[in-house]
RNA sequence: CGGGGCGUGGCGCAGCUUGGUAGCGCGGGUGCUUUGGGAGCACUAGGUCGCAGGUUCGAAUCCUGUCGCCCCGACCA
């Protein structure tokens, strides 16, 4: 291609609506424009950069078996009702498009596609078999966020690539499942990103195992634990460690002691020479179910130790066996509606009698108990005495009259010491989620009635799995990680060219035939090349070579009439200059090494074999 | 939805406090000079000042409403 014929459009001022930086380049390099919030138009070399990452997203799960389909973006609202996923992605703060045709028949503007393909399998296939099947589609999707942001980051149309795989038993679902983590592993690593997989919460997509891959980066909207020997890696929503055994308080006579106006951690430490470490914290909460009741729920913990809201979230889900819609901690505000007021905060128990929710309008009049490990096994502690400014103190549980209920509710945080090996300990960095894995096991099969029949005869329904790559957000994640004052350094395995031949001064005939001989001999060749033949000065083409992130640029210019061009590596820096065999011999050098292995250019070679 | 900010040529911004009919830089066009890191000079085109009301002799500027965008939070297969 020529840069003459390129549309590009570069701009040299930072747009007001971008923040961070990749969101910045890719406006400046006239990548991507935004035609309203979070709706932007793939430029053509943004879309050459898609392209070439769907190349690789495709062959490495055609090698896993996976087969290719395009699905319908306009999905019908019953097969959502019937998943029971309508109402909840509908209404409220919903993320489903929806709308009504002139028949006034409802439809929603797919996010996710777990529904139809669910729909189209159980009505296709009948027997095991037939599988296992694994089926992916590249596909723009649609979600209404409630904030969209950072340009790709967080759009509301965005091209993701979903797989759905279908098992006859859970064991065969669990090998696709870490078949798919490997495939996920060699795109990544191929598209030329730093990224960690970590343990993660399925969320409201629901199922059993699921596990997230994460580009490392500051502005990454998720906080992530890692080990320091990277053998432990988890979304803070998810982590566990281990905690140290804090100050033990020593094993005395139990009694109540006065705390006035004592109502945190910090002011019960400070006044009374306590470690938070000796004291159970007691928080309540308030959770919002689907079946639309709100039940209390009772936590607690160690003083020194926080409380994980997801963690809690499903431990409310299992323990009811509703989906919860909200939980958070119970405000003053809340019991003053609730006609509640002798809730005794800073002074609440484990065993705060259930009594006090006789009088509440709305709420459930029981709270359901939980106690984290943290607290498990104190045998000597200081907790509220359920009275206003009063606490107990060299208390243990046979003392305390209540359902303990032990489960991990914590907060993993940096600093705490790791599962698999207590001398290694968790560090903190922020990463961009660019692919998610799920086992679903049955959840949609059963809502949606698919079924097969299984080696016995028997009906049962489908295991599930799906794993999601969001391939626009990728894009954008990769000029995150890799970029520096001047630009983009775009990974060659994904850059829109390869190489990109400036003609310094067009008007000189010796500097164009150069560059036009180099140009023709590599696109010959099969490199995706670039010339800059516009009649610019060298300065702006230097400047927009570097903007938009060419990883290899020659130069014909000044030495052009003695036969020598220059090659520069945009992410090393290094220059030199060379004749064109020279030139030839270093890029095809440079292009048989592993980088080479990973072009897409290369797989179009090995499907010819 | 709560909090904050902003809407003025294609892009980045000033002007608004104190009303008098719009300006700067970049970008575009033409010409001359320049020619390896976003050139210089000259000329030139391009704006119902987000939109709708209101106040006023007169509104980009003041008032009311409304729409849109950006940031923080809640939320997030």
């Amino acid at each position: 291609m020529r840069v003459s014929r390129l549309m590009l459009i570069t701009l040299r001022d930072v747009p007001a609506e971008a923040d961070i930086i990749s969101h910045q380049l890719l406006i400046r390099g006239g990548f991507i424009k935004r035609v309203t919030g979070g709706i932007y138009a793939y430029m053509p070399l943004l879309w050459k950069v898609l392209k070439k990452i769907n190349l690789i997203v495709e062959k490495e799960l055609e090698n896993k078996g996976c087969l290719q389909t395009l699905l319908p973006q306009l999905q019908p609202s019953e097969i959502w009702k019937k998943s029971g996923r309508w109402k909840s992605y509908t209404e409220g703060e919903g993320i489903m498009f929806s709308l009504k045709d002139r028949q006034e028949k409802e439809l929603g503007l797919g996010p996710t596609h777990e529904e139809v393909i669910t729909q189209i399998i159980s009505q296709t296939i009948h027997s095991y078999k037939q599988l296992p099947i694994n089926i992916f589609q590249i596909q723009t999707k649609f979600r209404d966020e409630i904030r969209p942001r950072f340009g790709l980051m967080r759009s509301r149309e965005f091209i993701m690539k979903d797989a759905y795989s279908f098992h006859a038993t859970e064991s065969d679902l669990q090998s696709t499942y870490s078949e798919m983590e490997k495939a996920y592993q060699n795109i990544f690593t191929k598209c030329g990103l730093d990224f960690v997989c970590v343990d993660a919460d399925s969320g409201a997509i629901g199922g059993a195992a699921s596990k997230e891959f994460m580009v490392t980066a500051d502005s990454g909207e998720d906080l992530i634990l890692i080990s320091s020997d990277g053998k432990y890696g988890a979304n803070q929503e998810k982590a566990v460690s281990l905690i140290d055994e804090g100050k033990l308080l020593e094993i005395k006579d139990p009694k109540i002691v006065k705390t006035p106006d004592q109502k945190t951690i910090k002011e019960l430490c400070n006044n009374n020479d306590f470690h938070p470490s000796q004291i159970i914290k007691v928080i309540a909460y308030i959770a919002t179910c689907d079946d639309n009741k709100k039940y209390p729920v009772l936590v607690s913990i160690r003083g020194d130790q926080d409380i994980n809201d997801i963690k809690l979230l499903n431990e409310v889900s299992k323990k009811l066996k509703l989906s919860v819609l909200e939980i958070r901690a119970i405000s003053d505000e809340d019991i003053q509606k609730q006609g509640i007021t002798n809730i005794p905060f800073g002074s609440i128990g484990p065993d705060l009698s259930d009594n006090l929710l006789s009088k509440a309008k709305e709420w459930e009049k029981k709270f359901i108990r939980f106690s984290d490990i943290s607290v498990a096994d104190i045998k000597s502690f200081i907790c509220g005495n359920n009275i206003n400014g009063e606490h107990r103190i060299f208390y243990n549980w046979n003392l305390i009259n209540t359902e303990k209920s032990i489960c991990d509710v914590r907060k993993a945080k940096a600093g705490d010491r790791c599962i698999h090996d207590i001398n290694q300990k968790l560090k903190e960095c922020r990463g961009i989620e660019i692919g998610h894995i799920f086992q679903l096991g049955t959840k949609y099969s059963k809502s949606l009635n698919a079924t097969f029949t299984n080696d016995k005869g028997l009906e049962e329904p489908f295991r599930m799995g799906c794993y999601g790559i969001g391939i626009s957000r990728l894009a954008q994640a990769a000029v995150e990680q890799n970029h520096d004052d001047s630009g983009i350094i775009w990974p060659v395995s994904i850059a829109p060219y390869e190489v990109i031949i400036i003609i310094a001064n067009i008007k000189n005939s010796e500097q164009r035939c150069l560059a036009e001989e180099i140009y023709e001999k590599l696109i010959k060749d099969g490199v995706d090349a670039l010339l800059d033949d516009r009649d610019e000065r060298a300065g702006i083409k230097f400047k927009d070579a570097d903007l938009i992130g060419i990883p290899w640029r020659i130069v014909a210019g000044r030495e052009a009439k003695s036969g020598l061009v220059e090659l520069h590596n945009r992410k090393t820096k290094v220059t030199e200059s060379l004749d064109l065999i020279s030139v030839f011999k270093k890029l095809s050098e440079e292009f048989n090494t592993e980088k080479y292995k990973s072009r897409p250019m290369d797989y179009r070679v090995s499907d010819n074999c």
